[in-house]
DNA sequence: TAGATTGTTAATCGATTAACAATC
DNA sequence: TAGATTGTTAATCGATTAACAATC
């Protein structure tokens, strides 16, 4: 049998596991079944046992999931396990939300570098980095061997930082412009649009 | 026959579509196809023909779609044509840069309060809005007949911002706390949380 | 043991795609 | 007209759910 590939859904589900499992570690609970993790994350039980059965048997009939081993089990496959080094391009008021944001690290990340083009900016300490000319962007990418990069520039620039930085090697962005990017395949992009988020739900309201 | 209901992942891609439709128009374009809409979005023609003949026929054999006319009956399709009042709540860095954020407004959102529950910052200005006591968050939900909030306060207090939000009529809510947040049924809460968006990349990556 | 919950199968349900007649 | 592209149908593909034997 060939090594069955895993839907890219599937694997979209796994983060919001592990996070519902950091909440139950942190009321001090060690058991769990795939019932209250599917109660509390609006998912049915049997889409979390069918989706965890791609990468194994991690639970116990009758009893369901020891917490602890769950996540570490979600943590190697998401590979989240060490820490990944992330830079950060655009120091404006999102990009200083994110590098003072105190809830990558536990997660698995650190920003390792911030960039900017803005003279101004550049030299200044935000978070625990100092701010890089983006210009030396491919250099620092391509020395550190950074694979994960977060853009938070205008609109108007994302599509040529993101050109930028594939050609330095980063295999991941997450993007927060609102613009679709387009990239070679191979690289994993992710959007976070807020005004998406909104109009995806002002459909529904009746007023 | 019964009218028939959309599919949620149908509306999900509407914005979509409009975001890529002002891009054209900024552009000076003025007619667009199926296929150049894909190419721009990664995502097939006949999907995006299908999903937009759910709402009706907004194109001509032949030549496409006037980009004008489709964004504007997406733009009522979304409800986005007039502007929706949004309170946000939580007022430290990410409240910051959702206040100021310039994006809102030209595509049916305006931030019209911005609340924190911290003494020093009640009574300061952050964008064009006072921050207020979020005590007074119902009161001013109810009074203004607000139906969006964003949530920008920390994880542990997310869960009660948004039972009070519930309590004072929100009917739509974009969290940024890393929570799965549990609303009563009719209630829409679209989640952004960053490190999620970020593990559903590192399982791909290879080192 | 009795009760509970997993892992898995098969059935159902829903979404995407391919293809093409209609028509601009 | 000839060429292009829509809107729509039917087929394919994939995801979710229900149900239950296995078993802790």
């Amino acid at each position: 049998m060939a090594p069955k590939s895993i839907p890219d859904i599937v694997i979209g589900r796994l983060p919001l596991y592990l996070r519902a499992l950091n909440f139950l570690t942190a009321e001090g609970r060690e058991i769990t079944s795939s019932q209250e993790l599917g109660d509390r994350l609006g998912i049915s039980s049997a889409q979390i046992r069918k989706d965890l059965s791609h990468f194994g048997e991690f639970g116990k009939q009758g009893t369901g999931y020891d917490i602890n081993y769950l996540r570490q089990q979600l943590r190697d496959i998401l590979r989240v396990e060490h820490l990944w080094d992330v830079v950060l391009i655009g120091a404006g008021d999102l990009g200083h939300a994110l590098a003072r944001y105190a809830g990558f690290t536990g997660r698995g990340f650190n920003i390792a570098a911030v960039f900017d083009n803005d003279p101004e900016k550049i030299g200044q300490t935000l978070g625990n980095q100092e701010i890089q000319d983006v210009a030396k962007l491919g250099e620092t990418v391509r020395s550190q061997g950074i694979k994960i990069a977060i853009i938070a520039v205008p609109v108007n620039s994302a599509q040529d930082v993101a050109r930028a930085l594939v050609d330095a090697g980063i295999k991941a962005i997450l993007n927060y412009a609102p613009i679709t990017l387009t990239v070679p395949s191979g690289i994993k992009v992710q959007h976070i649009d807020p005004v998406v988020h909104l109009q995806r739900m002002t459909y529904y309201l009746s007023q």
